[in-house]
DNA sequence: CAGATACTTAGGCATCTGCCTAAGTATCTG
DNA sequence: CAGATACTTAGGCAGATGCCTAAGTATCTG
Protein backbone atom coordinates (compact mmCIF):
# COMPACT_ATOMS: atom_id res chain seq x y z
CA UNK A 1 0.00 0.00 0.00
CA UNK A 2 1.37 3.19 -0.90
CA UNK A 3 -1.66 4.88 -0.47
CA UNK A 4 -2.11 6.30 3.25
CA UNK A 5 -4.00 3.92 5.29
CA UNK A 6 -6.85 5.07 7.86
CA UNK A 7 -6.79 4.98 11.58
CA UNK A 8 -9.37 2.72 11.61
CA UNK A 9 -7.68 -0.59 8.91
CA UNK A 10 -4.25 0.23 11.40
CA UNK A 11 -6.38 -0.22 15.01
CA UNK A 12 -8.14 -3.34 13.30
CA UNK A 13 -5.36 -4.67 12.40
CA UNK A 14 -3.81 -4.29 15.44
CA UNK A 15 -6.23 -5.32 17.54
CA UNK A 16 -6.03 -9.13 17.08
CA UNK A 17 -3.20 -10.75 19.21
CA UNK A 18 -1.89 -13.13 17.00
CA UNK A 19 -1.28 -10.15 14.31
CA UNK A 20 0.01 -7.71 16.63
CA UNK A 21 2.63 -10.76 17.80
CA UNK A 22 3.48 -10.92 14.18
CA UNK A 23 4.09 -7.43 13.17
CA UNK A 24 5.99 -7.03 16.69
CA UNK A 25 8.52 -9.90 15.62
CA UNK A 26 9.10 -8.13 12.14
CA UNK A 27 9.53 -4.74 13.52
CA UNK A 28 12.17 -6.31 15.64
CA UNK A 29 14.10 -8.15 13.41
CA UNK A 30 15.53 -6.57 10.21
CA UNK A 31 13.59 -8.91 7.81
CA UNK A 32 12.34 -12.38 8.33
CA UNK A 33 10.39 -14.89 6.32
CA UNK A 34 6.70 -16.15 6.54
CA UNK A 35 8.42 -19.95 8.12
CA UNK A 36 10.40 -17.94 10.58
CA UNK A 37 7.45 -16.14 11.39
CA UNK A 38 5.53 -19.33 11.44
CA UNK A 39 7.87 -20.76 14.04
CA UNK A 40 6.93 -20.30 17.40
CA UNK A 41 3.71 -18.61 16.52
CA UNK A 42 1.23 -21.35 17.63
CA UNK A 43 -0.54 -21.12 14.32
CA UNK A 44 -0.36 -22.85 10.68
CA UNK A 45 1.92 -20.90 8.18
CA UNK A 46 -1.49 -20.35 6.33
CA UNK A 47 -3.08 -18.12 9.17
CA UNK A 48 0.35 -16.52 9.15
CA UNK A 49 0.01 -15.65 5.29
CA UNK A 50 -3.48 -14.00 6.16
CA UNK A 51 -2.12 -11.93 9.15
CA UNK A 52 0.25 -10.47 6.97
CA UNK A 53 -1.59 -9.94 4.24
CA UNK A 54 -4.11 -7.84 6.09
CA UNK A 55 -0.37 -6.11 7.57
CA UNK A 56 0.53 -5.47 4.23
CA UNK A 57 -3.03 -3.92 3.46
CA UNK A 58 -2.92 -1.59 6.73
CA UNK A 59 0.61 -0.37 4.81
CA UNK A 60 2.17 -1.89 8.52
CA UNK A 61 4.66 -4.02 6.63
CA UNK A 62 6.07 -4.78 3.21
CA UNK A 63 7.63 -7.34 1.40
CA UNK A 64 10.71 -8.84 -0.66
CA UNK A 65 10.57 -11.99 -2.74
CA UNK A 66 13.62 -13.72 -3.07
CA UNK A 67 13.26 -17.48 -5.08
CA UNK A 68 10.58 -19.36 -3.21
CA UNK A 69 11.08 -17.25 -0.04
CA UNK A 70 9.15 -13.98 0.60
CA UNK A 71 10.96 -11.47 3.12
CA UNK A 72 9.16 -9.22 5.27
CA UNK A 73 9.75 -5.89 6.64
CA UNK A 74 8.41 -3.23 8.94
CA UNK A 75 6.76 -0.17 7.00
CA UNK A 76 7.68 3.32 8.71
CA UNK A 77 5.63 5.05 8.05
CA UNK A 78 2.55 2.66 8.34
CA UNK A 79 2.32 3.74 11.91
CA UNK A 80 1.47 7.86 11.24
CA UNK A 81 -2.04 7.34 11.49
CA UNK A 82 -1.97 5.85 15.00
CA UNK A 83 0.59 8.29 15.85
CA UNK A 84 -1.31 10.96 14.23
CA UNK A 85 -4.73 9.79 16.11
CA UNK A 86 -2.85 9.85 19.40
CA UNK A 87 -1.83 13.86 19.04
CA UNK A 88 -5.46 14.71 18.19
CA UNK A 89 -7.21 12.39 21.32
CA UNK A 90 -3.88 11.62 23.72
CA UNK A 91 -6.11 14.05 26.17
CA UNK A 92 -2.46 14.13 28.57
CA UNK A 93 -0.30 14.19 25.51
CA UNK A 94 -2.98 16.51 23.27
CA UNK A 95 -2.61 18.97 26.60
CA UNK A 96 1.17 19.50 26.25
CA UNK A 97 1.48 19.54 22.71
CA UNK A 98 -0.95 20.23 19.21
CA UNK A 99 0.96 17.83 17.51
CA UNK A 100 3.57 15.00 17.99
CA UNK A 101 4.85 15.62 14.48
CA UNK A 102 5.45 19.58 15.40
CA UNK A 103 7.39 18.08 18.17
CA UNK A 104 9.47 15.25 16.36
CA UNK A 105 10.77 18.04 13.47
CA UNK A 106 11.95 20.40 16.93
CA UNK A 107 14.35 17.22 17.83
CA UNK A 108 15.33 16.31 14.78
CA UNK A 109 14.81 18.62 12.21
CA UNK B 1 -10.72 -0.12 36.38
CA UNK B 2 -7.95 1.38 38.96
CA UNK B 3 -5.65 -1.80 37.84
CA UNK B 4 -3.55 -0.46 34.27
CA UNK B 5 -5.03 -2.07 31.49
CA UNK B 6 -3.29 -4.17 28.99
CA UNK B 7 -2.09 -3.64 25.14
CA UNK B 8 -4.32 -5.96 23.89
CA UNK B 9 -7.84 -4.70 25.95
CA UNK B 10 -7.25 -1.03 24.68
CA UNK B 11 -6.31 -2.02 20.93
CA UNK B 12 -9.74 -3.77 20.97
CA UNK B 13 -11.96 -1.72 22.08
CA UNK B 14 -10.25 1.38 20.41
CA UNK B 15 -10.79 -0.75 16.89
CA UNK B 16 -14.52 -0.51 16.64
CA UNK B 17 -15.33 2.54 15.01
CA UNK B 18 -18.25 3.44 16.91
CA UNK B 19 -16.69 3.17 20.21
CA UNK B 20 -14.10 4.72 19.35
CA UNK B 21 -16.21 7.71 18.08
CA UNK B 22 -17.97 7.87 21.24
CA UNK B 23 -13.94 8.18 23.00
CA UNK B 24 -13.35 10.64 20.70
CA UNK B 25 -16.49 12.76 21.45
CA UNK B 26 -15.84 12.03 25.34
CA UNK B 27 -12.36 12.91 24.75
CA UNK B 28 -13.45 16.36 22.85
CA UNK B 29 -16.19 17.26 25.71
CA UNK B 30 -15.13 17.84 29.16
CA UNK B 31 -17.92 15.44 30.34
CA UNK B 32 -20.99 13.89 28.98
CA UNK B 33 -24.11 12.13 29.17
CA UNK B 34 -25.25 8.72 27.78
CA UNK B 35 -27.97 10.35 25.69
CA UNK B 36 -25.90 13.24 24.45
CA UNK B 37 -23.36 10.71 23.36
CA UNK B 38 -26.37 8.86 21.56
CA UNK B 39 -27.74 11.60 20.08
CA UNK B 40 -26.02 11.46 16.42
CA UNK B 41 -24.76 8.11 17.13
CA UNK B 42 -27.00 6.17 15.16
CA UNK B 43 -27.08 3.75 17.28
CA UNK B 44 -29.26 3.14 20.08
CA UNK B 45 -28.93 3.96 23.91
CA UNK B 46 -28.61 0.59 24.50
CA UNK B 47 -25.56 0.13 22.28
CA UNK B 48 -23.87 3.29 23.66
CA UNK B 49 -24.02 1.86 27.10
CA UNK B 50 -22.43 -1.44 26.29
CA UNK B 51 -19.84 0.70 24.52
CA UNK B 52 -19.09 2.76 27.21
CA UNK B 53 -18.99 -0.67 29.61
CA UNK B 54 -15.73 -1.65 27.41
CA UNK B 55 -14.48 1.66 27.56
CA UNK B 56 -14.35 1.56 31.35
CA UNK B 57 -13.09 -1.94 31.41
CA UNK B 58 -10.27 -0.82 29.10
CA UNK B 59 -9.84 2.27 31.48
CA UNK B 60 -10.26 4.68 28.96
CA UNK B 61 -13.06 6.21 30.53
CA UNK B 62 -14.52 7.06 34.04
CA UNK B 63 -18.35 8.07 34.90
CA UNK B 64 -19.93 10.16 37.32
CA UNK B 65 -23.45 9.27 38.38
CA UNK B 66 -25.27 12.74 39.13
CA UNK B 67 -28.99 11.61 39.76
CA UNK B 68 -30.37 10.22 37.03
CA UNK B 69 -27.96 10.88 34.73
CA UNK B 70 -24.40 9.30 34.11
CA UNK B 71 -21.81 12.04 33.17
CA UNK B 72 -18.44 10.58 31.13
CA UNK B 73 -15.31 12.44 30.97
CA UNK B 74 -11.88 10.81 29.78
CA UNK B 75 -9.67 8.75 31.97
CA UNK B 76 -6.03 10.67 31.38
CA UNK B 77 -3.97 7.43 31.89
CA UNK B 78 -5.72 5.17 29.67
CA UNK B 79 -4.11 5.40 26.76
CA UNK B 80 -1.12 5.07 28.58
CA UNK B 81 -0.14 1.33 27.26
CA UNK B 82 -0.67 2.34 23.56
CA UNK B 83 2.28 5.02 24.30
CA UNK B 84 4.32 2.08 25.95
CA UNK B 85 3.60 -0.09 22.70
CA UNK B 86 4.45 3.00 20.65
CA UNK B 87 7.79 3.24 22.40
CA UNK B 88 8.54 -0.05 21.64
CA UNK B 89 7.24 -0.99 18.28
CA UNK B 90 6.99 2.73 16.65
CA UNK B 91 9.68 1.56 14.53
CA UNK B 92 11.06 5.09 13.41
CA UNK B 93 9.59 6.69 16.42
CA UNK B 94 11.67 4.70 18.88
CA UNK B 95 14.72 4.93 16.35
CA UNK B 96 14.78 8.65 17.83
CA UNK B 97 13.67 8.50 21.32
CA UNK B 98 13.80 5.08 23.87
CA UNK B 99 10.58 6.25 25.40
CA UNK B 100 8.05 8.61 24.92
CA UNK B 101 7.60 8.91 28.62
CA UNK B 102 11.10 9.90 29.13
CA UNK B 103 10.76 12.52 26.50
CA UNK B 104 7.61 13.91 28.32
CA UNK B 105 9.98 14.77 31.16
CA UNK B 106 12.36 16.45 29.55
CA UNK B 107 9.84 18.91 27.78
CA UNK B 108 8.05 19.23 30.83
CA UNK B 109 9.16 18.49 34.11
C1' DC C 1 -48.13 7.46 44.04
C1' DA C 2 -48.11 7.46 38.82
C1' DG C 3 -45.72 8.62 35.03
C1' DA C 4 -41.70 10.23 32.79
C1' DT C 5 -36.77 10.33 32.20
C1' DA C 6 -31.94 8.31 32.19
C1' DC C 7 -29.56 4.53 31.96
C1' DT C 8 -28.19 -0.56 32.19
C1' DT C 9 -28.72 -5.26 31.06
C1' DA C 10 -30.66 -9.64 29.17
C1' DG C 11 -31.78 -12.34 25.09
C1' DG C 12 -31.46 -13.11 20.46
C1' DC C 13 -29.68 -12.59 15.92
C1' DA C 14 -26.86 -11.63 11.81
C1' DT C 15 -22.35 -10.64 10.59
C1' DC C 16 -17.47 -10.78 11.06
C1' DT C 17 -13.15 -12.99 12.09
C1' DG C 18 -9.48 -16.08 12.86
C1' DC C 19 -8.18 -20.57 12.28
C1' DC C 20 -7.74 -25.13 10.04
C1' DT C 21 -7.35 -28.29 6.17
C1' DA C 22 -6.32 -28.73 1.69
C1' DA C 23 -5.51 -27.32 -2.84
C1' DG C 24 -2.89 -24.24 -5.93
C1' DT C 25 1.39 -21.58 -7.56
C1' DA C 26 6.20 -20.90 -7.88
C1' DT C 27 11.01 -21.96 -7.07
C1' DC C 28 14.81 -24.91 -6.05
C1' DT C 29 17.39 -29.51 -6.14
C1' DG C 30 18.58 -34.21 -7.31
C1' DC D 1 11.44 -34.19 -14.79
C1' DA D 2 10.05 -35.57 -9.96
C1' DG D 3 10.01 -34.29 -5.53
C1' DA D 4 10.74 -31.05 -1.99
C1' DT D 5 10.36 -26.46 -0.17
C1' DA D 6 8.09 -21.79 0.53
C1' DC D 7 4.23 -19.52 0.31
C1' DT D 8 -0.71 -18.08 -0.94
C1' DT D 9 -5.51 -18.82 -1.28
C1' DA D 10 -10.12 -21.15 -1.23
C1' DG D 11 -13.75 -23.32 1.55
C1' DG D 12 -15.71 -24.13 5.68
C1' DC D 13 -16.56 -23.72 10.52
C1' DA D 14 -16.83 -22.32 15.45
C1' DG D 15 -16.62 -18.53 18.31
C1' DA D 16 -16.70 -13.54 18.99
C1' DT D 17 -18.91 -9.12 18.31
C1' DG D 18 -22.09 -5.33 17.64
C1' DC D 19 -26.66 -4.11 17.38
C1' DC D 20 -31.65 -4.27 18.31
C1' DT D 21 -35.78 -4.89 21.13
C1' DA D 22 -37.43 -5.11 25.42
C1' DA D 23 -37.29 -5.59 30.22
C1' DG D 24 -35.32 -3.95 34.60
C1' DT D 25 -33.45 -0.32 37.97
C1' DA D 26 -33.16 4.20 39.74
C1' DT D 27 -34.27 9.04 39.99
C1' DC D 28 -37.12 13.02 39.25
C1' DT D 29 -41.74 15.50 38.77
C1' DG D 30 -46.64 16.34 38.91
Amino acid sequence: MTQMATIDSVMRTLADPTRRAVFERIVSSDEITVAELTRGSGVTQGAISQHLKSLKLAGLVAERPEGRKVFYRAEPEGLAPLVDWMSHYGVFWRERFANLRTLLKEIDP
